[in-house]
DNA sequence: GTTGTTGCAAATACTTTGCAACTAT
DNA sequence: ATAGTTGCAAAGTATTTGCAACAAC
């Protein structure tokens, strides 16, 4: 992919003209080290239990920054919270979700990314991004 | 519009065991009569345009009723506003948003279905449903 | 006449925003 | 010092819900 290089986090803060404070690091922290899909409640809850004083008006916009910067990915399930999971130089990948026990789990398949830019192209249009969710239930055994 | 339809609805909400009311006839018509992809206040606004007499909370509980019974499709494209779209007897399509017009275009693939069905078997899965978004913006030409 | 339905307003859930106090530079 | 940041609470959005008046059967 052709991301720009895995930039730090006070990089980021100093080209938007933001301040470094340990509220915004405790958040990029929270999910950069977690591998799950978290709510900002999420989020919010595990900085408070580190002990770290933050509100979650500050969470709310802390993620702003990382998913205008691509540090952070936004996705939403469709249950009326976002999740967000870190873009650590990872590749892209797309998610399947178990209707039966809420698991999320992550796909890639290039078949599919290629199909998905011909259909826009035959449309006259060029693929910007794309949402894509699988619900699925376990195969019966 | 055609009787049928309104044949369909009334044996729907006898199947609920719920009361024909011109309410969820005016919410149904809404739906059904237009092929756009609407949101609640919009089919809310059009029908009282109309001279009917409705409540937001009467239009959010048809349309469950709808969805439930697959005479409507709820979509969410993100924007935190669901969109309606009738499903009388439609083939299955998923949709491209142009992000410079808002427009919404349908699209259907079949080797894109496929795949899907695909993808989840390969991880044990079976495929219940999905959505798939392609954003997207015009070719220059 | 019952019993379900409606409209209203209040409640909910998530997220955003205004502002005075605070803090990084 | 001072301009950006924070936390709080209030506001904003979309949707849901309790309940008394009302309509369908």
């Amino acid at each position: 992919m052709n991301d720009s290089t895995i930039q730090n986090f006070k990089e980021i803060l100093r080209k938007e003209g933001l301040r470094y404070t340990k509220q915004r690091q405790a958040v990029w922290d929270e999910i950069q080290n977690s591998q799950e899909h978290r709510d900002a409640e999420d989020i919010y809850m595990s900085i408070r239990n580190n002990g770290v004083n933050v509100s979650r008006a500050t969470v709310y916009r802390t993620i702003d920054v990382l998913v205008k910067n691509r540090m952070v990915r936004k996705m939403d399930v469709g249950d009326g919270r976002n999740r967000y999971e870190p873009r650590l130089g990872d590749a892209h990948h797309d998610h399947m979700i178990c209707v039966e026990t809420g698991k999320i789990i992550e796909f890639y398949n290039e078949e599919l990314e290629d199909l998905q830019e011909k259909i826009a192209e035959e449309n006259g249009y060029m693929l910007v991004r794309h949402i894509h969710q699988l619900f699925v239930k376990p195969l019966k055994k």
